[in-house]
DNA sequence: CGTCTGAAATATGTATCCCAAATTTGCAGG
DNA sequence: CCTGCAAATTTGGGATACATATTTCAGACG
């Protein structure tokens, strides 16, 4: 069966993106009052999911609880977007340095054939080439927080930055900028077959802020 | 009135409470299956508040939850004290960077303020000394965080450690140790308000070590 | 005209019930 | 004695009902 389930293994789950997208599309503005009632409504399930899927973005940072029972979406800085970046280079350069410690055999395996898929896919012609280096480029940065060995690290790096707006950028990239993006997945995953921790945080250090200024070309303000 | 109800402002915040201080003491062992049935009643709540309490805990890494319907303790890594005290470092002396930045003048002046209070407790000689050194530490890393003005930042410090860890292990600073960590904290604030983000994030992360330096002397492997 | 007070409307927190899925148990057969 | 399968129990997700705290708004008073 395709479709396991109607609706049971979802719904909360569903809530709780339906709301983060509204909030990233700006469907629900920037210090818009929201209410269980009116959510659960609009998403069509009870106040139950929608409750569990306030608690998380509150916790996330996208929704603010004031004093009492007043719940609104977060405002978020102009400088959002350098944050991410900041932060993102940071953790996972933290967990890139980890990585080459920890990582399993299997581990670095699979990063050097993430690695060889991004190559083989660059530059990319078709659209698939593009979907196909999102996703290899979307595996390898979760793999090498898995190698860092650190549920802590994890759990963080999954709120710190929204994939989706990484992925999004990549369309904006040069075909010079995708070929040293693909170089630097690869001189990721071999500093770390190398066990080089020093070698492997500065290389994703690099690698960061590269996708930033590829990515900043634009626009400086980007939701969050 | 200092004391408004008896139980009614908490409830939820009490299970989240009990739960983790029975993770971190170890009353909940390791890989221990949790059922919010048995939970509700050995807190003397409903199972709601307890489903909140869980959905907590699981975001921010003490508990697992496996295929199905099992829920786990979760196992803790044996460098777990390294790990928060490398993140701590990260994220917080970033903080104190963008804080010296962004920090408004009251912010800076409550900054001043909780160092002081600090240091009019050092040394400590009473219990209740070390209470407040403990409550205003806290305050002052908090608000150092929030200076920073970034609602991403907020959220993930919030996960990023366990405040009462720091707490316990203030117990065992020396003397030379406590009067380390105060003047750090006042030389923080006074970089901060000299506007001066290389100084005070060099500063936090001096602190940082230093305390990871105090608080590891007997066990490396804490709970987390 | 502005401000304060209080009552109604509104929102969240908590308890309880129901349901579907998963785990465990128990029985029959090899 | 072990294995396999199905019934029974357990577990977590969702919906609903009720209690309590907060917000709002209108009207009275200065």
């Amino acid at each position: 069966m395709p479709e396991p389930q109607t609706t049971k293994l979802a719904a909360a789950e569903q809530a709780y993106r339906s709301i983060r997208a509204d909030i990233i599309s700006g469907a629900l503005a920037e210090g818009e009052r929201l209410t269980e009632e009116r959510l659960s409504q609009d998403l069509g399930v009870s106040r139950t999911p929608v409750r569990d899927a306030i608690r998380r973005l509150t916790h996330e940072g996208f929704i603010v609880r004031q004093s009492g029972y007043t719940t609104r979406v977060a405002r978020f800085p102009e400088d959002e977007m350098t944050q991410v970046f900041d932060i993102r280079q940071l953790l996972e350069g933290y967990a890139s340095e980890r990585a080459a410690k920890m990582a399993s055999a299997e581990d670095i395996a699979e990063l050097k054939r993430l690695s060889d898929v991004i190559w083989s896919h660059t530059p990319p012609t078709t659209p698939e080439d593009f979907t196909r280096i999102s996703e290899a480029n979307e595996a390898f940065h979760r793999r090498i927080v898995e190698a860092a060995r650190s549920p802590r690290l994890t759990a963080l790096m999954s709120m710190a930055f929204d994939v989706g707006m990484v992925v999004r950028t990549y369309r904006r990239y040069s075909t010079r900028e995708l070929e040293r993006s693909a170089g630097h997945h690869r001189e990721i995953a071999e500093a770390i077959a190398a066990r080089s921790p020093d070698w492997a945080g500065a290389a994703m250090r690099t690698h960061i802020r590269a996708a930033q200024s590829a990515a900043g070309k634009s626009d400086a303000a980007a939701k969050p």
